[in-house]
RNA sequence: GGGCGCGUAGCUCAGUGGGAGAGCGCUCGCUUCACACGCGAGAGGUCGCUGGUUCGAGCCCAGCCGUGCCCACCA
């Protein structure tokens, strides 16, 4: 326990930890399975994959939703925070196969049982480091029911569901063009392909004309696919080609005849107009394929080499040999007509990063239009809002152009597909058949495919769970727009598959944080952070060198190479801080002011703590305006800060809360209050306290371990602050009277403080003075004091300069601690200011379609404007 | 090709029809008994460009320029 009277600087690093630990210890994070979902609160993370490390996606994930979870639960609702990993099939599978090719086997030669033992070791040891990482943060999830999509109950549900989609017809086998990865040497779905531009070789090649008159010319960017070619097609109402309609060519290198058919598809202005088909290795030839009843010859396998169903000298070659041997050939026999280099977008992995192999592979797919039609009404009925409304356009677009999903995966480590096969049978269940001879399909099922059961499956789904009837459908859904497809779009259609309703009513669709010169982070670009570098301290890349701004080159105090340990608060404000719009450049200054943040609050309680007995407790007595005022900001602060977490917009939340701490509590409040807490006021002392303790409540959601901390220190407080139902009942209501009186106070500090400083006035220097406004009663004492001024409401002499304040002006008299002399050349320049804005007012005025149209109040306003410059300029 | 954003102070960003703001950086002043990683006061913006609507535009409309992302089967 830090010693307050010294600690002068909060210190994260000590205080962060030791939260943790009670926190966890508390319980409060694993709720009863009571209530209804309409009383309960709960959220269902994006389980992190197994393999990952906390990136700072995950922390501004994690941030909003610990930000919404704890302030529901402060308000009284049984919340729940549903947490746990994804089983991340390829990830997890390639990373102990690194592991496996670093002791110098391989999965095949340990076997599919040893092999997945193997990963099931890997995830005891390493598999929780996120998690860990999560805790860090301060996410307040409930640990004690983590769940992970292999667990034995996880598995049922996806057995169940995939049985139970195969019953209706909606999954099926067939044998259909898909994306071949050979960096995983699996198939892989639409969403797992990423187009990149890529600079490759068009090559013309004339294909003889079987009539023996002349050649076809194609072009292609892969010559070794001309071994699969099943036809060539020209656009039907091409003048060049359609003589030639119906009639034959040979394939080059291979001899097959080829037909010349017709279809719209060809673009008779790209190439020569001709094109040449391969159903088999091309999805738009695979179509055109199926149009025409074309045969679909196979040239490239699985293992990316070429087959026996291409002539012998090409037979085992890989890709590349293929085509460079191919090549090589057309020009030996003359038939390769002209190259030119093309830039076209090519499908790669997204998992492998290698580049796609269309090939007609035999797998498992998922019809998704019966599915998708509900899911599409839960949005545009509104029961599904996302946030921000536009991503909804962007999710119904994708649905309403849906296509069917591969789920099958060539893995062993996942959900193995529950069918087997015996001679021509077929059988699908979640218990194996029974009887001999029969072969489980070896396939696992698409990651994504358990993942769209998250919010149910983890709560016991298909068993009828207590957790089940609190807890879902879950309220909102926290996440980046890069899986709304992959994701979100799933566990909709699944949830009203499988339970009747849609798994979440919100859908909170976070910013993606960019690094500062606006690249994507990544830790291959040197352009990632950890999180927990900011949280604890830690290297610094060089992208992001200290403090954007100035160039004053010195740091002062730290390595410009580390970090310094900001704290989990810091990082927290900083990343909500800098949340607004649908991308944001990583900000560290955010963070610093974070740091900021907790540092100026810290001291406050201080002040606070410091300055009133231990036997006082928390009460809202006021006594003097400013109570009355800073209970109406309060007021006005939580009323801002609900509104602004209901509408999920957490930039303005972090800085509502940082205004009110800085900008009325800690600038003006306290300053104002100063004199009486040293005069052991005890109704202040109450005041303080209860401001203290509901000022860290309200900001308890956003930066919970330092407000934790704060709470314990306060008299009279039991418990711990995360668990703190707040008596919104009971609170003060805004009390715009003293607002106005302490605003026009205020006003008038800003203005004297000003003037001294432009007049040079010595800063210690008390000056004579003569309050000429009505309203000032209560707060002239703080005027006088702040100001520095000397009012005696019965001084008499001429005034040597008047400054305006609400409703009036303060006269300065003339005294010994006076020279205006040498502050001549400010006080011009103030002039000119003045009548310039002067200038602009009178020019609105004269307009008479301005006082003509414009409403009253604007007019009025606009004259009064006009009448207090006038009155400064002339008192100057 | 379609869609969604963004372009406001040196930097990062707020600001959806009536006096251009914040944090950092910069200047000046202050060892004021919570905080010098502090306090006070300032300087600094033809609000990307061009038109339009309006008494009035950073904000609404059209076009253009620049820039980021998503989707899409042009060999």
């Amino acid at each position: 326990m830090p010693d307050l009277e010294s600690t002068t600087r909060y210190d994260p690093t000590e205080v962060e930890p030791r939260i943790v630990e009670k926190w966890l210890q508390s319980g409060l994070f694993h709720p009863d399975a009571e209530g209804t979902p309409e009383q309960t609160y709960s959220i269902a993370i994006p389980p992190p994959n197994v393999t990952g490390v906390l990136h700072m996606g995950h922390a501004l994930n994690n941030t909003i939703q610990d930000c919404l979870v704890r302030y529901h639960r402060m308000l009284g609702q049984r919340t729940k925070w549903i947490v746990g990993t994804d089983h991340a099939g390829i990830a997890t599978q390639a990373q102990v196969e690194r592991a496996l090719a670093a002791e110098g086997t391989s999965r095949q030669e340990l076997g599919r049982e040893r092999f997945v033992e193997r990963v099931w070791e890997w995830r005891a040891r390493y598999g929780g480091t996120i998690i860990e990482q999560l805790k860090r943060l301060g996410a307040s999830a409930d640990y004690d029911s983590e769940r992970f999509t292999l667990d034995d109950e996880y598995a049922q549900a996806v057995l169940k569901v995939f049985v139970s989609l195969y019953e209706k017809g909606y999954i099926y086998r067939d044998r259909y063009m898909v994306n071949w990865d050979p960096g995983t040497g699996s198939a892989i779905s639409d969403l797992e392909v990423e187009q990149r531009e890529v600079r490759d070789t068009l090559y013309y090649i004339d294909y003889p004309l079987a009539s023996g008159s002349g050649a076809i010319t194609v072009a292609t960017v892969r010559p070794e696919t001309m071994l699969a070619d099943s036809a060539i097609a020209v656009h039907p109402d091409d003048d060049r080609y359609r003589r030639l309609i119906g009639e034959k060519a040979i394939l080059p290198l291979v001899g097959r005849k080829l037909k010349i058919i017709a279809d719209e598809y060809v673009k008779p202005e790209f190439g020569t107009g001709a094109l040449k088909i391969t159903p088999a290795h091309d999805p738009n030839d695979f179509e055109i394929g199926r149009r025409h009843g074309l045969a679909q010859p196979s040239v490239i396998g699985e293992d990316g080499r070429i087959t026996d169903e291409a002539p012998e000298r090409f037979r085992a070659l890989t890709i590349a040999e293929a085509q460079r041997a191919v090549v090589a050939e057309l020009k030996e026999q003359g038939l390769l007509a002209r190259t030119e280099p093309h830039e076209h977008t090519v499908p790669f992995s997204h998992r492998s990063g290698q580049r796609i192999e269309p090939l007609i592979s035999l797998q498992w797919f998922m019809a998704m239009d019966e599915l998708a039609r509900p899911a599409i009404e839960a949005v545009t009925s509104g029961r599904v809002r996302f946030h921000p409304e536009n991503q909804a356009k962007v999710y119904l677009d994708w649905m309403e152009n849906i296509r069917p999903w591969c789920i099958s995966r060539q893995l062993w480590w996942g959900h193995q597909i529950p069918v087997w096969y015996r001679d021509l049978e077929t059988y699908v269940g979640m218990e194996p058949p029974r009887g001999e001879g029969w072969q489980r399909d070896p396939d696992v099922l698409d990651t994504w495919f358990s993942s769209a059961l998250w919010p149910f499956a983890t709560l016991g789904w298909p068993r009828d769970t207590p957790d089940l009837r609190a807890f879902y459908p879950t309220d909102a859904l926290v996440t980046a727009r890069d899986i709304i497809f992959l994701w979100v779009a799933r566990m909709i259609m699944m949830g009203l598959e499988f339970t009747g309703t849609e798994p979440f009513s919100d859908v909170h669709i976070t910013p993606i944080i960019q690094a500062p010169d606006g690249r994507r982070m990544s830790k291959s670009l040197g352009t990632g952070i950890d999180p927990l570098d900011l949280i604890e301290g830690g290297s610094r890349p060089p992208v992001y060198g200290k403090s954007s701004g100035g160039d004053s080159g010195e740091s002062p105090g730290g390595d410009p190479g580390e970090f310094p340990a900001y704290g989990a608060d810091a990082v927290r404000w900083g990343l909500l801080a800098m949340s607004s719009g649908q991308d944001v450049s990583f900000s560290e200054d955010k963070v610093a002011q974070g740091q900021q943040l907790t540092n100026k609050l810290w001291n406050a309680a201080r002040l606070i703590l410091l300055g009133v007995g231990r036997d006082v407790r928390a009460a809202a007595t006021p006594n003097a305006v400013e109570d009355r005022w800073i209970l109406s900001r309060l007021a006005r602060a939580r009323a801002e800060l609900a509104a602004r977490i209901d509408a999920f917009d957490f930039s303005h939340a972090a800085l509502g809360v940082y205004d009110f701490i800085y900008g009325e509590l800690c600038d003006w409040y306290l300053e104002l209050v100063k004199p009486r807490l040293r005069a052991g006021e005890p109704e202040l002392a109450a005041t303080l306290l209860y401001v203290l303790t509901e000022t860290v409540a309200l900001a308890h959601p956003l930066i919970p371990f330092e407000t934790e901390e704060i709470y314990s220190h306060i008299p009279g407080t039991e418990g711990l602050l995360a668990g703190r139902v707040n008596d919104l009942a009971a609170a003060v209501e805004a009390d715009a009277a003293a607002e106005a009186e302490v605003q026009r106070a205020i006003e008038a500090v800003q203005a004297l403080r000003s003037w001294r400083n432009m007049a040079e006035v010595r800063p210690g220097a008390t000056v004579a003075a003569r309050l000429d406004a009505p309203g000032y009663d209560a707060t002239l004492e703080h005027i006088a004091r702040l100001g520095r001024l000397s009012l005696n409401g019965t001084a008499e002499g001429e005034p040597v300069a008047t400054i305006p304040i609400p409703g009036g002006s303060v006269q300065i008299l003339p005294s010994a601690e006076l020279d205006l002399g040498g502050a001549q050349s400010r006080l011009e320049q103030r002039r000119n200011k003045l009548r310039d804005e002067i200038g602009r007012a009178e020019g609105k005025l004269a307009n008479s379609g301005f006082v003509a149209k414009a409403p009253a109040q604007v007019v009025q306003a606009e004259r009064d404007k006009l009448e207090r410059l006038r009155a400064e300029l002339a008192a100057l």
